[in-house]
DNA sequence: TACAATTGTGTACCAATTACACCATGTGTT
DNA sequence: AACACATGGTGTAATTGGTACACAATTGTA
């Protein structure tokens, strides 16, 4: 162990040697009727695409971050927001330093600093969110899944890994509170689970195994005006819906 | 859109304003013969003890940071380590801050700053270790599940939390290679699914699921010198073994 | 040689998942 | 009004997976 004085002399150093720039990089996956899109940002001098994102400030925890950065791209509050990895190879900001390097002296060259981003995605209804560009690009707007440009530095990985997890996680959490209207049909529900997994399911069973979850009230009223046989409107049963989020929807060993 | 001109001013502000510690806190279980235990460390000024940990260099990848704490704790490489959450609240760090608030100048006052603790936890066999204290503690020793000291900070949020990801990702992951010997047997690596789990699993159905994972090889020789009938050995069979890594033992939807 | 402890293997049972059949309901066509 | 058609609601058989337990085999020891 060091002495009192290494120690202090260890933390004056320190306070310099080891700070790194924290930001935060958020795959915001928009759904409705069937569709699903992310949310991405481009400056007009570049050709590539990121990912909405901010820096955390000194004083604020990193949720409030994340929840702050997510406000000013889409003006929503509460969105579902789920922390998935932390992203740190010092290479991950190269290009951008690459490009500054001649514009701005190496003192002010913000690129020539690490980044640890930490990836989170959020959900939500892409009818509730007004895109909004930020200090860096002139675009903001929803890019279909099947239609992705060019990412820029990392991006293309968090984003592969934001949908990995999000898939993943559908086993285990439930989901949709936030992107179905307050009533639904099951049909509707189901349609949103394609969505994201990309394949069809069986709508029997499907209706099953959701309904053995606990987390739907079935309603009295039936969606009219289809041109076929009206179906029931649910809604999620909040307590038990939140209760899963803690606990999972499955058990293990 | 800024301008050039508010570019150049933005990136030199954040220069300053966004630098935050990024430091790595490791939990590492130690296993060995249906024992349990978690590496902690204790400064003799101090009650509380802390989980292994460290400091992310500018230029060092996370990963390679969470290495190299780990070998400078354990004195071995290439230990299974997992990424698991990050912590960020800015009172993290409050309680070493009012400690050090009358002992050092505000500036000198390392704690003063804020915190980002990325949590990862390691799997070891504790009989390869040699605990090592670092700069800031005299002790550095294996700690029983069962007999956990108090801890400093948020650390026993990590260390919960670190637990509950384990015994989750056993449902998904393999686990074992760098705990086992080379060659083992089927109630061995029961006794370290039993160890993690803390309860009782029936050997037969445990040897039915575990075969059917396809990550064992089962070998001619058998264990000899037990007072019982000898078991059969069996050894990872390290391509499926790390396949079942990525891929995940179970399918979902 | 009998016994205790432990391992190897099989099987009956229950729960969950999958696949599919059949009926009900609302709309448009004739 | 009769009918086809698309879709939703419900039931059920077949399959798979997990749990509980029975019984035979092996090894060292009394």
């Amino acid at each position: 162990m060091l002495t009192k004085q290494e120690l202090e002399e260890f933390w004056a150093g320190a306070g310099k040697m080891y700070l790194n720039h924290i930001s935060i990089d958020c795959v915001v996956f928009g759904f409705h009727e069937g569709q699903m899109k992310v949310l991405m940002l481009k400056s007009n001098n570049e050709e590539a695409w990121y990912l909405p994102g901010g820096f955390v400030q000194k004083q604020e925890p990193i949720e409030n971050a994340a929840d702050r950065i997510l406000k000013e791209r889409t003006g929503i509050d509460e969105i579902f927001l789920q922390q998935f990895h932390v992203f740190g190879d010092p290479d991950r900001s190269k290009v951008h330093n690459e490009m500054y390097k001649d514009m701005l002296p190496a003192e002010k060259n913000f690129f020539a600093q690490r980044f640890i981003s930490i990836g989170y995605y959020a959900l939500v209804d892409f009818f509730n969110v007004i895109p909004t560009p930020d200090d860096f690009s002139e675009v903001c707007t929803w890019r279909d899944l099947n239609d992705l440009p060019k990412f820029q530095l990392d991006h293309e990985l968090i984003f592969k890994t934001a949908l990995d997890t999000l898939r993943l996680q559908l086993n285990y959490q439930p989901i949709g509170y936030n992107l179905m209207p307050k009533e639904f049909t099951m049909p509707e529900l189901q349609k949103l689970y394609e969505t994201i997994l990309d394949k069809k399911l069986d709508r029997r069973n499907f209706q099953r195994r959701m309904l053995g979850f606990g987390i739907l009230n079935k309603l009295e009223a039936t969606r009219k005006g289809g041109a076929h046989k009206a179906p029931y409107l649910y809604s999620f049963d909040l307590d038990n819906y939140q209760a899963a989020l803690k606990e999972g929807l499955k058990s293990g060993w």
